[in-house]
DNA sequence: TTTTGAGTTGTTCGA
DNA sequence: GTCGAACAACTCAAA
C-alpha cells in the first residue's frame, strides 16, 4: 500500500501506538489526521480547558510530528465526510485508528466503517473490552473479581512497549486547517513529552509511597497523569509496565505503593469495560432498585456546591482546586461527589456534567463509573448508608489545613481546631481571625446530620418503592 | 443447581 | 480516647 491514514482521536502519542505502528507496517506514506468533529464541540459534557488541553496536545504531537518529517493534517468537519474527501485526495487506501469504546465513538467509528476502509486496532486500555469475562462469557460487575480475572491475562511488559518510529513518511501539500487558539492550564503542560517526564519522576520515587500519600490533600501524593492518559499522551499499556517493575524492582520498601496504583489502572479499565457492556449505565442509575430516587434538586444548593461555597471547607476547597486548575484531588473528588449527592440530594447526573465541564481528565466512563460509585447507583458501588462526613474527612484527610487554607484564602487564620467546622469560632475567635461566618464566609448550607437522614429515609423509599413493583 | 463466601476508599453509637 | 458492632440485608462470583 503507497498511502494510509493514521486518524487520532484520544491517542495523541508516538510511542507505543499501536494505530500508528499498523499504518507504517501497511503503508510506505502515512498522513496523521485529527478531525476537529463539530459534535464534541456542542456537548453539554466538554468544557474549555479539556479543549485547550487537547488542542495543546495537538500542538506538541505536530511538533513531535516535524521532528520526524512528518506533519499533522487537522481538518474541521464530519469525520465521515473528512475522511472521505481525504482518501480522495491523498490516494490513501485505508485508515488506521486506535479502538474508543465509548458509546458516541463506537457510533461515529461504525458510520465510518460502514462506507470506508476503517482499521481499528487495541490501545485505549491494557485489555480490550469483551475479552475479561466471567467463566460463563458473561461481565464483571464486581471489581476485585474483575481485578483478579484482569491480572491473570498475560500482561504486557517493557519489550511489549513499542517505541515511537524515528522516521515517518508523509506526502507534502496536504491543506490543514489552524488550531483554534485556547489558554491553557499551566498545571498540565500537554504533550507526549511531558507524559513521558512524569511518568518517570513518579515510577522512580513517589510510587513507593502512594498507598499512603494518594489520601493527603495538600500533597502531590497521587501521579497526576490523570489528563495524559485521557488524550493518551501516555499509553495504558506503559502505565501498566511502569507499574509492575516498580512492584519489582527493590526501590521500594514494600511493594504495596505500586501494587496500588496498578489497582487504579486497573479500576479505569473496569469502568471503560462496564460502559461498554452496559451502555445504558451512562444515562441512568446502573441499579434499577435506585432509579427511583426522589432527589431534593434545589438550584440553589446547586450553584453553592459548583462555586465552592457550601460553607464546609474541605468541600469548597475541592471545588475551587477543579475550577481554578482543571484538576481535583481524588480524595476531594469522592468527598465533594458525596455532599453533592448524600448531603444535597442532588442528582448524581448534575454532578457528573460539572465534573466533565471542568476536569482535564474527564473521561466518560470513570467519571460515570466514580459518580455512580459515590451516589450509591452503581456497579460495586459504596453502600447507600455510607454517607460521608465532611468535617471528619478534612480532619483526617488535611489535618494541618495546608490544602484548606490553599484553596479558601477566606479561612487562612482560622485556627486548626476550627478549621473543619469555622462555625463553631466563638465570635471574638472571628474576628481575630478575620473571617466572619455569614460574611466573609458561608455558614453551612445544610446541616449534616438532618441531611444525613434525610438521604437515608430517601433511598429507603426508592428501594422500598421498587420492591413493591 | 445450590451453596457459600465476599464485597475500594465510612460513620455513628454505646460500652 | 478507644473499641467493636450496627448500618440492611443483597447481590455477585465461583465452586
Amino acid at each position: 500500500m503507497r498511502v494510509a491514514l493514521w486518524w487520532l482521536r484520544r491517542d495523541l502519542r508516538l510511542r507505543d501506538n499501536q494505530a500508528l505502528s499498523a499504518a507504517l507496517a501497511a503503508a510506505e506514506h502515512v498522513v496523521p489526521v485529527f478531525v476537529l468533529d463539530p459534535a464534541l464541540w456542542r456537548s453539554p459534557y466538554v468544557g474549555e480547558q479539556r479543549l485547550a488541553f487537547l488542542l495543546g496536545g495537538l500542538r506538541a504531537l505536530d511538533a513531535d510530528l516535524h521532528a520526524r518529517g512528518s506533519a499533522l493534517t487537522v481538518r474541521q468537519g464530519d469525520p465521515a465526510e473528512v475522511l472521505a474527501q481525504l482518501l480522495a485526495e491523498t490516494g490513501a487506501e485505508a485508515i488506521f485508528a486506535e479502538a474508543d469504546h465509548s458509546p458516541y465513538a463506537r457510533a461515529r467509528d461504525a458510520r465510518v466503517a460502514a462506507t470506508l476502509p476503517l482499521h481499528l486496532t487495541a490501545g485505549v486500555t491494557a485489555h480490550a473490552p469483551g475479552t475479561v469475562l466471567k467463566r460463563d462469557g458473561t461481565p464483571y460487575v464486581i471489581y476485585t473479581p474483575f481485578s483478579r480475572t484482569w491480572r491473570a491475562l498475560p500482561l504486557p511488559s517493557a519489550r511489549d512497549v513499542l517505541p515511537a518510529p524515528e522516521r515517518i513518511l508523509t506526502p507534502e501539500g496536504i491543506a490543514s486547517e489552524p488550531l483554534p487558539e485556547l489558554p491553557g492550564a499551566a498545571l498540565f503542560p500537554p504533550g507526549e513529552v511531558e507524559a513521558q517526564r512524569r511518568l518517570a519522576d513518579f515510577a522512580q520515587a513517589r510510587i513507593c509511597n502512594y498507598a499512603n500519600a494518594r489520601n493527603v490533600l495538600a500533597e502531590d501524593g497521587t501521579s497526576q497523569l490523570s489528563p495524559y492518559l485521557r488524550f493518551g499522551m501516555l499509553s495504558a499499556r506503559q502505565a501498566v509496565v511502569a507499574a509492575r517493575e516498580a512492584r519489582a524492582a527493590t526501590r521500594c520498601e514494600s511493594a504495596r505503593g505500586a501494587d496500588t496504583w496498578l489497582n487504579e489502572l486497573i479500576w479505569r479499565e473496569f469502568y471503560i469495560h462496564v460502559l461498554h457492556h452496559f451502555p445504558n449505565a451512562r444515562r441512568e442509575s446502573f441499579r434499577e432498585n435506585l432509579r427511583a430516587i426522589a432527589w431534593a434538586n434545589d438550584m440553589e444548593d446547586f450553584a453553592a456546591w459548583q462555586a465552592g461555597r457550601t460553607g464546609y471547607p474541605v468541600v469548597d476547597a475541592g471545588m475551587r482546586q477543579l475550577a481554578a486548575t482543571g484538576w481535583m484531588h481524588n480524595r476531594a473528588r469522592m468527598i465533594t461527589a458525596s455532599f453533592l449527592t448524600k448531603d444535597l440530594l442532588i442528582d448524581w447526573r448534575w454532578g457528573e456534567r460539572h465534573f466533565m465541564q471542568h476536569l482535564l481528565d474527564g473521561d466518560l466512563a470513570s467519571n460515570n463509573g466514580g459518580w455512580q460509585w459515590a451516589a450509591g447507583t452503581g456497579t460495586d458501588a459504596v453502600p447507600y448508608f455510607r454517607i460521608f462526613n465532611p468535617v471528619l474527612q478534612g480532619e483526617k484527610f488535611d489535618p494541618d489545613g495546608r490544602y484548606v487554607r490553599r484553596w479558601v484564602p477566606e479561612l487562612a487564620d482560622v485556627p486548626t481546631k476550627h478549621l473543619h467546622q469555622p462555625w463553631t469560632m466563638p465570635e471574638a475567635m472571628q474576628h481575630e481571625a478575620g473571617c466572619i461566618i455569614g460574611e466573609d464566609y458561608p455558614a453551612p448550607i445544610v446541616d449534616h446530620a438532618w441531611a444525613r437522614e434525610r438521604t437515608l429515609a430517601a433511598y429507603r423509599q426508592a428501594r422500598g418503592a421498587t420492591a413493591q413493583t
